[in-house]
DNA sequence: TTGATCTGCAAAAACGATTTAGCATCTGAT
DNA sequence: ATCAGATGCTAAATCGTTTTTGCAGATCAA
């Protein structure tokens, strides 16, 4: 009290103008002493104490954006990984890695190899209130997963100002990386190509874009080869727990099925453990094939068979995408379609090893 | 040719002033049209035009943290996740996610729920190389996971300028999360009261402070209950295939066992199949202790009894640590253990739901 | 012809930090 | 008494942006 003004904003950030007026020293002194240099700057020992005393009493956080900017130099790319809570995270490890290997692979002329990758995450649906996002002054370009429809319609009708890759969503006026999208009905060919008859298709919900063609896709072809419909069932959520429920809960229905589609691995497991509680033998009762979206799903017991897109080959495209539109492509907003990878293990009675 | 000077550096990262130059217009004409305000600003079309010819032609990008710096206000702080490339990575998701939690739940009162999360990776023993973690003007504090040996090493002889918190290791003069001591011997205990009698641990290579630890704490008790030694099996990594050729290559050489500790889960989902290969059922004829850190693996077949720390809790802990430290209780650098968790599942003959 | 209004842009201030150059004052040697 | 060097700090430049203010010249009305 005395020298502090009466009227201060609450509290505002301490910076080292603060801290030096606190002190009673000038910024330079200041800043010498927060990094430091106090020894080759010639302070003396009481005023580095005292400059110290103010700064953790203010609570002094340097503000990195201008430690960079002033720092100048290197390293200044930033790209960021926006993402929804609520996802399925594991994904995201890919796209880090990737990201992170396109740049070290010198993919990228500009940034000679130093950026930063952020991560970005927002409440599903409420994409529009991220910080940055509209304004650009977070990131330099972004790859954007697991996005909902109200996230879809907004971004839709606006254009962000930097660089965007979508990932498996289709929106006008933006890149985007997609699976294939017969990777529904190569399931169900693999199901019936291993005499099953009586199909099923596992799934979560709500449906995205995605998982929606998967289902589509495997309903209509295996009506088409079948010339009868495939079960839908419907789990309340897209972890292992629901699916395990939602199979049980099926089974017990009585319905009798030689064939099992799971839209991602998390169902294929829970449905896993259904079946066998029921006494059903995979694959020789029921054949399952998931879409190979865990890693171990060689080690699943017994081995699952997987026809989807990998994560690792759609991170991969989706970071060179990104830094092709970095690099100054502008105009140019490409839809990649990253091929099915069709791999046979023994749930589909395809390999015993 | 003409204008252009002709010893500028080969590639100078464009900026607001270069184009400036290059369309021969001041930079705030640059600054409103890249921000599309030439409507407001009163540009000329012609001019909007040539200055955005100018800019794609000099690859612009933006620099970041002058325009985060110059829009001054909020989310100015900024957290980072350090690992290395070669980590099991599934845990730094927890770590985001704890991060974020934590910082939405108002617990830090400096950022005002504003902030952002880097991701740092850096290939093993190489961590005293990655840019900003010295001059610490990347990030105002940092989350440390997965260092070696060497890392360790570099971070025991440098004091880092902002707060940090380490996970899984201990270094004098850092904050610490760190799991129970006692894992190994629970999880020999566990194996016992199973009237298991001849153990067995498998682990990789090398090992880390924790995994040791682990392996350590479960031969002691394992030969103080007994009286003989458990079999010690070496994995060359920590993944699932790793796993089940070196649980394989021990089973082929014949020494029999009743009773396996995974130090990790990747490693347990191998030895599960390498067991199942050889006609083993689990529990009866081999009962598996596995840690945890797998989310599924309550779904592995049998599920997967585990002694150990959930991530969860590691990173909600490690985020409150670091929070505590960057809310100015400057001196503190405590060290927390994690407690157990223990869950009792039918690969050890404890449950058979 | 003369203000008034509009157009189109330039100049300068500001964001928060670091570093360089330089200015006093003090100390010790001659 | 004087000068050289050390000591301890301040002032100013700078990083790359955005925004505000203002100034010329053109256009229009009277």
């Amino acid at each position: 009290m005395g020298k502090t003004k009466p009227t201060k904003k609450p509290r505002a950030r301490a910076t080292v103008r603060g801290i030096a007026a606190a002190a009673g020293v000038s910024i330079g002194a200041v800043s010498s002493v927060l990094n430091n240099r106090h020894v080759e700057r010639r302070i003396a020992p009481e005023t580095v104490e005292k400059i110290r005393a103010a700064a953790t009493g203010l609570g002094y956080l340097p503000n990195i954006s201008a430690k960079r900017l002033r720092s100048g130099g290197k390293n200044n790319v930033v790209l960021a990984l926006v993402t929804s809570f609520e996802a399925p995270i594991p994904l995201v490890n890919h796209f880090i890695i990737a990201l992170r290997s396109a740049m070290a692979a010198g993919k990228f002329p500009h940034a000679e190899g130093a950026f930063s990758v952020m991560i970005e995450m927002f409440p599903a649906g409420r994409l529009h209130e991220l910080p940055g996002l509209l304004s650009g002054d977070h990131f330099n370009a972004a790859i954007l997963l697991n996005t909902t429809a109200e996230d879809d319609a907004f971004l839709n009708r606006s254009a962000l100002p930097y660089p965007v890759v979508l990932v498996n969503r289709l929106i006008a006026g933006y890149a985007a990386v997609v699976e294939a999208p017969e990777t529904g009905s190569r399931a169900a060919e693999i199901l019936i190509r291993a005499k099953r008859r009586r199909l099923a298709v596992i799934h979560g919900s709500p449906l995205t874009q995605t998982t929606r063609a998967r289902v589509n896709g495997f309903m209509h072809r295996g009506a088409e080869l079948l010339g009868q419909p495939a079960h839908e069932i419907k789990s309340a959520t897209l972890s292992e727990s629901a699916g395990y429920e939602a199979m049980q809960s099926f089974l017990k229905r009585g319905p009798e099925i030689d064939g099992l589609y799971a839209v991602s691995d998390a169902l294929a497991l829970g449905a896993y453990r259904a079946l066998k509680e029921h006494g059903l033998k995979i694959p020789s009762d029921v054949a399952v094939v998931g879409v190979g979206d865990y890693e171990i799903s060689p080690f699943f017991d017994p081995p699952l068979t997987s026809v989807g897109v990998s994560h690792q080959a759609l991170a991969e495209e989706a970071s060179r995408l990104l830094l092709l539109q970095l690099g100054g492509v502008g105009a140019a907003r490409p839809t990649v379609t990253v091929p099915l990878a069709e791999t046979l293990r023994a749930s589909s009675g395809h390999r015993l090893g």
